[in-house]
DNA sequence: ATGCATTTATCAACCGTTTAACAGCTATCA
DNA sequence: TGATAGCTGTTAAACGGTTGATAAATGCAT
């Protein structure tokens, strides 16, 4: 290892104008005990030396790192990195840096992250479960010790901590009532996992208005997988092998309406002629696809904004401030053409 | 702030067994000096009392942090999002962290970037500069301190250190030679901001190919702007404003091509029928966009993951490994829909 | 019993910053 | 004069590990 020791420290400055470290790291924090004069000498000396404070001896003093440690599925869903954005911007608001794991959709990776985070001793630690997640145990480092912990997105079950979540529930009846509205009689659903908060809404969301507008739900039309556009092309040609058609389809994510929209161009079948669909998300993909796919909008940026902020005022325990323990965003029916007639 | 102060330390565990604190740590890192006996009671009781070592003190002392830093353009884009998940499974295979930040395209965020992650005393650096930035005198921190960086994907033309890149002249070569051999005798190119090296080699290797089959280069069928789709949809329309039409385009990245194509459908343009297309990057999108469209593959994963082993190696100064200074990645012409009639 | 090497574990300094406690100095007032 | 207060700045002890120097204990040969 190269020696890279020529780092400049608060007692550099120190010697350079006769003072002690500790004036100088007071100075630097413009501390009111240190007077004008002294304290400009110091700032003006260390930009001039070109000091950069040691955060890491900072934060091992003041038992505070200023990092928020960030365990998503993956960054690349288009949700979720506008729901990264968010947070990234909220936090530098705040002086707050996030470290971003992916825990690639498993609960060995998501307990390692938790390890890591916890070891880096971040402040807070916000977090979007795994599609496989059925419980927090392996959070209990940041349990245990009153880090703070923030779920949103996606919400372990057993979780009764704080959380910041889209209407999954509404979504799901807003897709499905625009559906029954648009003529549709028989309509299929594409669910994720359902050991997973958002899909099992979203599936009661389904339920609730189907039974609405007198439909009977039927439990073959459900069709349960992880969402992939692999899986979601592989329950399109069951569906399509079938004597009848569902006339209607709302799926769980952007992407698998979108596999499934595929698959029928290529069995030539009409969307929507013969079936309507509707995703959920309101992914790139779905402004992309003709025809272009109606969905539901959730706001990623906005709840990324939102579960930082929280998770920073649950750090610095602003008593003043209530912090709502389970914050739901509203969503919005995007009436697109693979929904109209 | 709430007391957190409740961990465990190498001390407690020293208390319980009647040791001292270096003899735990020792043992803790199966430093032979310590007797097996010791060691495996050591260890019991460490995960018996839930103890995780505290990353803060351990880097501070041995002035070593294990995290990269990672700055972005952004995350959304989806070549970033596989070389990010490229970049981390590296990384993690190693045991290190990486810290990713969003420059969102700005010199000022990339800036400030630099200055936090040198504050955190980041091992090294991994970049993709922002589209606007021309020179590397913001990373100065690193460089003054021997601190390794490696610049991926896009690379700021004065910098003369590790990189790691697609062969974007190829790239562009191969992009026009196809639509060259598809008839293609007027070919627009949009192309990004030519400070950024990515876009002048694409626009090189679209000369290069253009002068190989003998057909005049002309600078008024090269549209210079940022590769946004909005930006795109303009230039779009400024081409369909004109008299006469190109019959081919290549474009410097993928959504611009989609935006392309989707006003080309507005006005009735036919795709490839009339203007025949090609992109770069082979985007999510270039799969979901009717007619899908042609474009160049440039494995993202695998570009993340050399950026990462290049930078562990210099971190870990493996003397007996050489790095390469520049690698370049092949890229590959995926022929879609859009560009073959 | 003495000397010497080897194994095993401890001591104490250190990483760079923060901060409670304290000290020196000047000014003010009884 | 001495007591009190207000500024300004210093000392030294943390924070939680790591590690070179050192000591204690043991074995073995003489």
């Amino acid at each position: 290892m190269k020696d890279r020791t020529n780092k400049v420290t608060i007692y550099d400055i120190a010697q350079k104008l006769g003072l002690s470290a500790s004036t100088v790291s007071r100075a630097l924090q413009n501390n009111p005990l240190i007077n004008e004069e002294t304290r400009l000498k110091v700032q003006e000396m260390a930009t001039e030396m070109g000091y950069v404070p040691n955060w890491i001896a900072s934060s091992l003093r003041k038992k505070r790192s200023n990092i928020i440690g960030l365990i998503v599925p993956r960054t690349s869903m288009y949700f979720q990195s506008t729901a990264i954005s968010g947070i990234q911007h909220e936090a530098h608001k705040y002086g707050f840096s996030i470290m971003i794991g992916q825990s690639d959709e498993t609960v060995a990776m998501e307990k390692e992250l938790v390890h890591t985070f916890y070891s880096l001793r971040v402040d807070g630690l916000l977090a979007v479960s795994s599609m496989f997640t059925t419980n927090t145990d392996h959070f209990n480092p940041f349990v245990k010790n009153n880090i703070p912990i923030v779920f949103y997105d996606r919400v372990p079950s057993d979780f009764n901590g704080y959380t910041i979540t889209g209407d999954d529930y509404q979504g799901g009846y807003l897709a499905t009532e625009h559906l029954i509205r648009q003529g549709c009689k028989r309509i299929a659903h594409f669910s994720g996992i359902l050991t997973c908060n958002l899909y099992q809404q979203r599936l009661a969301g389904y339920k609730a208005a189907l039974a609405a507008y007198d439909i009977p739900f039927d439990e073959s039309m459900v069709y349960v997988h992880d969402l992939t556009m692999q899986s979601a092309a592989n329950a399109a040609q069951e569906i399509f092998s079938k004597s009848v058609l569902p006339d209607g389809l709302f799926t769980a994510n952007d992407s698998s309406a979108v596999a499934f929209i595929q698959e029928a161009k290529k069995q030539g079948i009409q969307v929507p002629g013969q079936i309507k669909v509707v995703g959920y998300s309101n992914d790139l993909s779905s402004r992309i696809i003709s025809p272009s796919l109606s969905t539901i909008e959730q706001s990623g940026y906005n709840m990324g904004q939102k579960a930082a902020s929280t998770i920073i005022q649950l750090i610095n325990q602003d008593e003043g401030i209530k912090v709502p323990k389970n914050y739901v965003f509203p969503v919005e029916l995007i009436q697109r053409e693979s929904s109209t007639s």
